[in-house]
DNA sequence: TAGATTGTTAATCGATTAACAATC
DNA sequence: TAGATTGTTAATCGATTAACAATC
């Protein structure tokens, strides 16, 4: 097994690995020790040529006229995507969205921990969920610093995702997450996701209208 | 304006779509009524030739020299992905993500109704959101009937995910977007589309781990 | 008219698929 | 060994960027 350094991956490999990584799990829970990238591709809708490039762009992780052994792959996989590290998580705005992730389960599947809450609203503070208080805005710096957050998840409202974002960046976080419907300016060192919930409905809404265009045969 | 037939867009092109709309609402809210394809992507950040390489999949919307009227590009737009037509949600299972979804007044700007809710719960049923009653299972094919679902959102655990989406596809939806960390087996003429939360926040971690490869300079 | 801005064609860049030598 | 399967190179496909003629 052989690490290439540092190789600049595409975008759209990078998001496949956590499928990978989330598949091999699962195979390792079933007792599976050695896996092929045609049943790993079976398991998860991709085409096995897909997966070795994708793979290739990291080392060489199987045995030609073998496989992979699920468990080394795994944790192959898991070092690139930086699964090894512990991922201290905030939350920032626990409405109903806020709330749900604070409750989600699959988190931990990949080894995140939420670490930080934090809510405007005075009622909500001192409220834990799982063991993490909700804490007021004017506590965030001093919060973040304390439970050391990497990553924060903006689920606030559009005006004023911006300036909870700035106060974040500000207090140390490197990642976000952002689940408000609005572009947010980050500084180039400073890592941005946006899961923009309605424009994702949108487009099942234009598949539909065009299914028939759309549809293979 | 001309209107080209059925053109087929790229899915980059349709996952940028909901965004220019989104804008374009927002600039006829500020009194905007006219708008560049330079000022547009400086608002969403994409380049004005993204922009309109993206429009002329569908027609010719803007007027050269001018620009275009907001009204009408998201009018058109609107048209493209189908949200002049009422579409009818359902989501199937109300733990903490489902019922955060069925709360999401975000849904609404892009004109969807949820209509319908599932639980196997039995503490919950009867229980309404926004006056949409909280069903049992076994009601679901009539009311999918009844409502007249179209799309359906699955936030149920991964276990009963294929099952609830099988029933669902049985009862006549024909959009199934999923929140479960499974692949689902849908027939040709359904579309589905999956939102993967944990792998999203993976992808956060590897850009944190590569920072300084992925930076730009 | 002159300046501005679209729509489209051509050039480039990037990602996927196909093919196959290497090798377990 | 023969069969299986990887890793990688080449070919294809698709998306973005650049350039510019058309025209308001």
């Amino acid at each position: 097994m052989l690490l290439k350094k540092m190789m600049l991956a595409s975008r759209a490999t990078v998001d496949r690995l956590p499928i990978y990584y989330r598949s091999l799990k699962e195979a390792m829970q079933e007792g599976i020790e050695i896996i092929s990238s045609e049943e790993l591709g079976r398991r998860i809708g991709v085409t096995p040529e897909q997966i070795r490039k994708d793979l290739s762009s990291f080392g060489e992780f199987g045995k030609k006229g073998v496989g992979y052994y699920v468990s080394e792959l795994k944790r192959n996989i898991g070092e690139i995507l930086g699964l090894h590290k512990q991922w201290n998580i905030a939350i920032v705005g626990t409405g109903h969205l806020g709330w749900a992730l604070a409750h989600y389960r699959n988190f931990s599947e990949m080894g995140f921990l939420i670490k930080a809450l934090f809510d405007v609203d005075p009622a909500k503070q001192g409220l834990e969920i799982d063991g993490v208080a909700i804490e007021p805005i004017n506590k965030l710096a001093e919060v973040v610093a304390r439970e050391q957050i990497h990553i924060a998840i903006v689920a606030v409202p559009s005006e004023v995702a911006q300036e909870m974002t700035n106060a974040l960046i500000a207090a140390g976080v490197h990642g976000i997450w952002n689940f408000a419907p609005v572009k947010l300016v980050v500084p180039d060192n400073v890592s941005i996701v946006n899961a923009d919930l309605s424009a994702e409905l949108a487009t099942i809404s234009y598949q539909l209208v065009h299914r028939d265009a759309t549809q293979k045969v």
